[in-house]
DNA sequence: GAGTAGTAATCAAAGCTTTGATTAACTGCG
DNA sequence: CGCAGTTAATCAAAGCTTTGATTACTACTC
């Protein structure tokens, strides 16, 4: 396989490949996990994302985060953070968008006046109610390669995976 | 569980469980798998863009960029764009960002001249090498978690996901 | 050769994310 | 009470990505 042949997939395979002989000290197979995971998110989020969400006029984010005040009820902005693994200014700065466009709404905490609880408008519970069973559609169709069980060893795999200690966490 | 008590992971029980309830028609199962894909990968990038890259001066999308004509070698714009992944305009912004930092060169394509050849400065050689390291020992930690055979049907699950086809695609 | 269609790259505008700084409000210690 | 330290949110600037439009060039058809 030569450069000049290589297309997206064949690309990991040149790459483990030619850092085993020009780096022997690496660890390809490591590499070569890390680069998967990476294509394969990046795949799924692009399709999800062009098919569902932004013909509707909505991003990716966007929806998870209406997705996460759907799941667990209104919450305060930190919160929404933590829940969609975000950053707060991340979540800021899409409330600012989400909430000029009438789906989310922001009212001051009465408890602690420095924060801000966020809700879902009937507009934005209306968006997610209909905008989910697409997006699930999308997940069936991403999901459907594989059987039950190799779809469930993939997510026990992958929650072993997340469940890494001592790595860099957003705050 | 209540809404109360969840945190980044839980979420993802409490998310399949509640939309269960509320919307039996969906396959709950596939919306775990996309999440969780989601979310391990998320922890991942960030992890490895706030520890090795950033604090280099560069981005991950960089790194990736870099990564790429390392493995493959100097190539037209739009080569570049299908084997990163990345949109053709996304590389067009990135490289303006390496370029002016000095580590990717930009040069008319001799044959086409509306291409843009792109190769490695001495200084973006350097600079992929000696980062690479401490990418990989990043990769390393990630791995880690999993024995052997735990990683390699991972990452045989996640090249069959991958495989999909039928799918939209970057242009 | 002229004209049309297609392609490579870039520009422009908008959105998301990041780091770093700032504002406002809570908490706890003396 | 008064003040230092912490915390919630936001602002500002920079970078990446997206869609849509534009420019420059190539390739095809007549």
């Amino acid at each position: 396989m030569t450069a000049q042949d290589l297309d997206f997939w064949s690309f990991v395979d040149a790459a483990v490949e030619r850092t085993r002989d020009r780096l022997p000290a690496i660890d390809p197979e490591a590499m070569r996990l890390i680069l998967t995971l990476y294509r394969v998110t990046n795949m799924v989020v692009y399709d999800m994302e062009s098919v569902v969400h932004r013909p509707r006029g909505w991003s990716y984010p966007g929806f998870r985060l209406l997705f996460t005040l759907w799941v667990a009820g209104p919450m305060e902005a930190k919160r929404a953070a933590e829940l969609s693994g975000m950053s707060r200014q991340a979540v800021s700065a899409l409330v600012g968008t989400l909430s000029r466009d009438g789906l989310v709404s922001k009212a001051p905490d009465v408890k602690d006046r420095r924060a801000v609880r966020l809700s879902l408008t009937d507009a934005g519970e209306e968006a997610i109610s209909t905008a989910f069973a697409t997006h699930n559609d999308r997940e069936r169709l991403w999901a459907g390669t594989l059987s039950d069980e190799e779809r469930d060893t993939l997510v026990r795999l992958l929650g072993k995976l997340g469940a890494r200690e001592g790595v860099r966490r957003r705050r």
